[in-house]
DNA sequence: GTCTATAACGAGATAGAC
DNA sequence: GTCTATCTCGTTATAGAC
């Protein structure tokens, strides 16, 4: 088919800036990187950079908004994946520690500690990924509630909130440490204490 | 007596630079402020904040040091004050809290995020610091469980982990947020799935 | 869509006077 | 101990050619 090209032969160069300032944000901050560390990176030069993204604002922006699409995926392959509450929790904190393996902090979470720094429409974008991943881990624990499956501390939607807390803090306080099984203990400890079977 | 001063008329100009600094380093981060922010703060000069912290990182160290140090005496003042682990737990979280209230986050938690852009002496010094709260914690945790007051989904220093981890976390949520209860909540939750009566 | 060149500004840091 | 003046470099961003 005319104009078809080889998967992955060239991935388009707004997805690879993408990708490079994805693995900067979450690895130094969003302050701790630059259009020169994309550029040289991608051997390309800064003001291309600019005609892909006319300002650092708005390459937060679409950073926020496919990190916050790929992880609704993600969520929903779970759904998909079936299986009873006590699963799907352990597969949504293997989620991090999947970020954590590539020595990344979770992008919102990074974005959480720069927060003040912020231009508002960034701000937003991560309040809702939190309220997102809140609304999914709600209605697994609900579920899990109502098969007798889990027993929570507290009301779902507040576990919610601290299971996202404990995971996101596991991960903060793992990466220095450089030492993935430090953040599988805490965030088995987390689950095993705030939605115990 | 010649040469004493009335209390906290004048704090010297070392301890003022510190004050700003670390309150700047707790909001926006270790690269979210500049010796010009501080200097402009405290209305003098910036070679006036090189006279007394020649780099940034020699400034860094300095906060880390201070802020340790004050941190430390909490805990022994925790200790001093008598109770069970269960209140001491409950004290511990309350030094999270106080620091959410001024609308900031755990130093060193902060730090953590912005890691990798550290020089090797502050890295150094944020795991020392995490390194003494889990020492502390597990002291406490340890006492717990031989008085029959707690029972731990794990051993004392894997709970003491975990909850460090989670406390962290209920900070860096929950300043997006500007919601203290939020903390509250996650943080009261954390310490009854971790370390239950 | 990508480039060279450059503007405009802020960063950390130093020299040297007072 | 604090200042003015300055340096050097890195930052985001734009103009305009190809």
């Amino acid at each position: 088919m005319a104009g078809a090209r080889a998967r992955s032969e060239v991935t388009d160069t707004r997805s690879r800036i993408l990708d490079v300032a994805e693995r900067l944000a979450q690895t130094r901050g969003f302050n701790g990187f630059s259009y020169a560390d994309i550029a040289a990176e991608l051997e390309i030069s800064k003001p291309s950079l600019h005609y892909h993204f006319p300002s650092k604002a708005e390459l937060g922006n679409a950073l926020i908004g496919r990190y916050a699409t790929r992880f609704a995926d993600a969520l929903d392959s779970i759904d998909d994946r079936g299986g009873g509450a006590a699963s799907k929790l352990d597969a949504y904190s293997g989620l991090y520690a999947d970020v954590l393996d590539e020595h990344r902090m979770c992008l919102c979470g990074m974005l959480a500690a720069d927060y003040e720094t912020l231009p508002t429409p960034m701000r937003d974008a991560v309040i809702r990924f939190f309220d997102a991943n809140e609304a999914w881990l709600t209605r697994v624990l609900e579920e899990g509630v109502a098969e007798r499956a889990l027993k929570l501390p507290g009301s779902a939607s507040e576990t919610a909130q601290a299971i996202i807390s404990g995971l996101e803090g596991a991960l903060l306080v793992a990466r220095p440490y450089g030492d993935s099984a430090r953040f599988q203990t805490a965030a088995a400890g987390l689950l095993r204490g705030l939605a115990a079977p």
